[in-house]
DNA sequence: CTGAATCCTTTAAGATACTG
DNA sequence: CAGTATCTTAAAGGATTCAG
């Protein structure tokens, strides 16, 4: 398992069921299409009638009404009747609702850390090898890692800014992806590593770099690739939106 | 997370639809049946062979080889193929992975913590009365409010330890959560609070209260009701574990 | 205004059998 | 050993129409 060990074990294991079981209720609820909504919409504009917030989100009535019965029922929403006339509904944010919210903020914030850093796909290298080059990235980047690059499903590559791999496995069985990366119309740099200078860098998104490779080098290298020097010590001052605009362009 | 509302609000929120579909792609994956079960197992005893897990978990391969392949696909488990004959694959947990069990881990104890605390309906109080109770149960116990006790939920109902209401509501219309609630067949115990003494207290799980009420007769009342003695203070004590098996027997 | 009733489509999950 | 292929069931989301 690959967890860097400098960093203190708060290590909360899921270990009963029924605590897998509690995660997957709520996570079922966040995970329904106008959940999240309609507790945002609630949060921003304090109380709304039914058909308020059936035109604000443009929901079927079916379809708002099964939410808003199951946020009521788990007592994420408060249902209120009035009965003055004209009568009417009113839903609000319950307590527990707010609290929700800040466990779907952190959620968010984890996925769009995750987008900030460049990701740099490590494929097939031997397992040492495979240990240095990510202990040299850990700091600055996410790395991911790949045992053979025939495996690569197409939503790795389309999250990897850099691919570092080792020259010997991209003369094996060829694959779309594989060629994509090789003629430069993916939207990653590539780094190849290989024991003897074989001047494969066939494209200016990809770099050649022989072993021993040095920290400095890989490091250069990598940051070389990424789109305009963008590379971890200016990670940060990129939004998580704006990376994602990036890359969906 | 421990989320005391006293403390300053971090109130972050979910502006952006990015932001709320990310959540939603998360979430969607531990809703899952498999996910987590994988993700803890690999976390405990290292790496797994595809069999291994299937044995492990009981589940059938189709299952198991789309719940793997969500979870490499997203960069939380790491798939190895060993070629060394015998060949086998290997799958293992990933950083992201290990990162996400504890976001997971939090969600369990946000519901363990509710669970932990005693939690009390507050049904149809008017409004300036609703905010009094609840503002004096606030501390030790798990507020719930509700406007109509006819349109009570049976959820809602089992989640409470202690029912709060106003006498007249329980003349209304009858349903049989009601009738429950009257005839002491609910786990959870009954504060009436009335205008008048009125004698209402028909088993030994309902308590009458006349108003003007004072906080610490309300607390005082609520207290006996819950099981022998423990209250607020006690709530720490007792795990989350404890109290859902208590209650599911 | 606030939903309930009906019908349709998609997808997760499970069972079963088969393959490189 | 590590899956794939097929079929069935159940639940969710959505469109439309109807009712208190």
């Amino acid at each position: 398992m690959a967890i860097d060990p400098e960093s203190g074990p708060p290590l909360s294991t899921l270990t009963t069921d029924a605590e897998r079981e509690d995660v997957r209720e709520v996570a079922d609820i966040l995970a329904r299409k106008w959940s999240l909504e309609v507790l945002t919409q609630l949060q921003q504009d304090g109380p709304y009638r039914f058909n308020e917030l059936k035109r604000q989100l443009g929901v079927t009535p079916k379809v708002l009404t099964d939410c808003l019965r199951e946020l009521t029922e788990t007592g994420l929403v408060e249902r209120t009747v009035h009965s003055e006339s004209p009568p009417h509904v009113e839903y609000d944010l319950a307590e527990r609702g707010y609290e929700l919210q800040q466990i779907a903020a952190e959620m968010a914030a984890w996925t769009g850390a995750a987008d900030a850093a460049p990701t740099v796909l490590v494929v097939d290298a031997a397992v040492p090898t495979n240990v240095r080059f990510s202990g040299w990235l850990s700091e600055g980047y996410t790395v991911e890692r790949v045992s053979e690059i025939a495996h690569l499903s197409g939503e790795q590559l389309e999250r990897a800014d850099v691919v570092l791999c080792h020259h010997h496995q991209l003369l094996d069985d060829r694959t779309d992806l594989l060629d994509r990366l090789e003629d430069g119309s993916t939207a990653a740099g590539v780094v190849h590593v290989t024991d003897h200078r074989q001047s494969l860098a066939t494209h200016d998104r990809a770099v050649e770099l022989v072993e021993p490779v040095l920290k400095d080098e890989l490091l250069q290298a990598v940051r070389t690739l990424l789109p305009d020097g963008a590379g971890p010590e200016r990670a940060e001052s990129s939004s998580a939106t704006d990376r994602r605009e990036e890359r969906s362009r």
